[in-house]
DNA sequence: CTTCCTACCGTACTTTGTACGCCTTACTTT
DNA sequence: AAAGTAAGGCGTACAAAGTACGGTAGGAAG
């Protein structure tokens, strides 16, 4: 056990980078209720504790992965000049975040304002609105709403899926008259985006701030 | 301690009532994670496997918390019978509760399927929608959209809360040259419904679902 | 060879949910 | 009134999870 550390298989060493990048494979296998300390020290092959000497605690473990996930909010596509589109694009990024890590949308929510990408993304979209003649009033609305959609249609089909929606239907079928056009409806409830659902309610909402904004281009 | 139990400020006896009620209190106050079942035990007087007597676990009382927020759902106005109104009308009976308990938004999310009341909630949604001509598509759509908009403006408003946005802008002062823009806009991220966001983003989905489906009434 | 730093580990304490079985009270039945 | 019984409440104890605290090992630096 001493000397032959070379040829050995030695296990990987413990880096921030890998810590992260193992924590965002459990949660998005299991959950984030399947995280744990003892879990990922598992499957990283170490004992509980030496985490600690990597993160302080495991909401600094969190942060991390939510800092790696929003890494990649800005997206690739080069900026749209015009405001509406740019706008589009920077709600397309969170949507697409949101679509990779659906059990992570919690840490990608808090990320818009508690990671460095995360707030670059908000300061990029500020940027934009006020570039474009909004208000901070206006602006700060925008988000609200635009946000509250991108996010909320998430968490939406995040609880569908944990709540497994389709056992309650199921169960409910017992109840046919008490739930007629419930049941009729049923099953879809738990499908998500059929023909664009996100995108043409991100349409119409930005449509809507263009014409009230009274601002174009 | 054995005879005088009559005149003896007798102990408010436990009913799953007074615990569900109890309950409500502590996650209004002081948010879903500061309840627990001690503490529960604690604001009732009594010990805590005694709750046991009335719930199963923890989970069924947070059902019932669910299954008592949601009771108002379908709201005290006379149903309008233009169905845009009904809809929004239900909408807005939605966004009520989640102003009313903020911290237990995560409950009412999941009480639309899971509790008798939010049920019925959905099925007068369903009724409308399928009445008004949509197909069980659409009307899938307009609840996961709508849906979205109140319970993610919720979310978006709770985590503002929790996390401090105050906090977080004020720390970012001291990085003044990284956010020029978001500092611009700063508190006024944490501040919601300016003029009737909620509502405004509701009526715009509204008339859009309305225009698309090509029925109107 | 000593010293020291870094990465890792063992033990143990805390909080929280809850299984299990006892005890008391109050009401029923004779 | 005596005795049985069931419901409501309680005490103890265990498991899972976060993490404080102090070690230890093995390579780098002197």
């Amino acid at each position: 056990m001493p000397v032959a550390t070379e040829i050995e298989r030695k296990r990987e060493t413990l880096t921030p980078q890998r810590i992260v990048t193992l924590a965002l494979e459990i949660i998005d296998e299991d959950g984030l209720e399947a995280f744990n300390m003892r879990r990922l020290a598992g499957e990283a092959g170490v004992q509980p504790m030496s985490l600690y000497h990597h993160f302080p605690n495991k909401q600094a473990i969190l942060d991390g992965v939510g800092e790696a996930i929003a890494a990649a909010a800005l997206g690739a596509s080069p900026p749209d000049p015009r405001w509406q589109a740019r706008v589009r694009q920077l709600f397309m990024g969170l949507h697409a975040l949101a679509e990779a890590h659906p059990r992570a949308l919690p840490l990608i929510s808090t990320a818009v304002l508690r990671t460095p990408s995360g707030r670059r993304w908000m300061e990029e979209l500020m940027r934009v609105l006020l570039e474009a003649g909004f208000s901070e009033e206006r602006a700060a609305t925008v988000y609200h709403v635009l946000g509250a959609h991108t996010l909320g249609l998430g968490y939406a089909r995040m609880l569908g899926d944990e709540l497994q929606t389709t056992d309650i239907v199921a169960q409910l079928a017992g109840h046919w008259e008490d739930y007629p056009h419930l049941l009729r409806v049923g099953l879809r409830l738990a499908v998500w985006d059929g023909p664009g659902e996100f995108e043409t309610g991100l349409d119409v909402l930005i449509a809507h701030f263009a014409t009230t904004q009274g601002v174009s281009a």
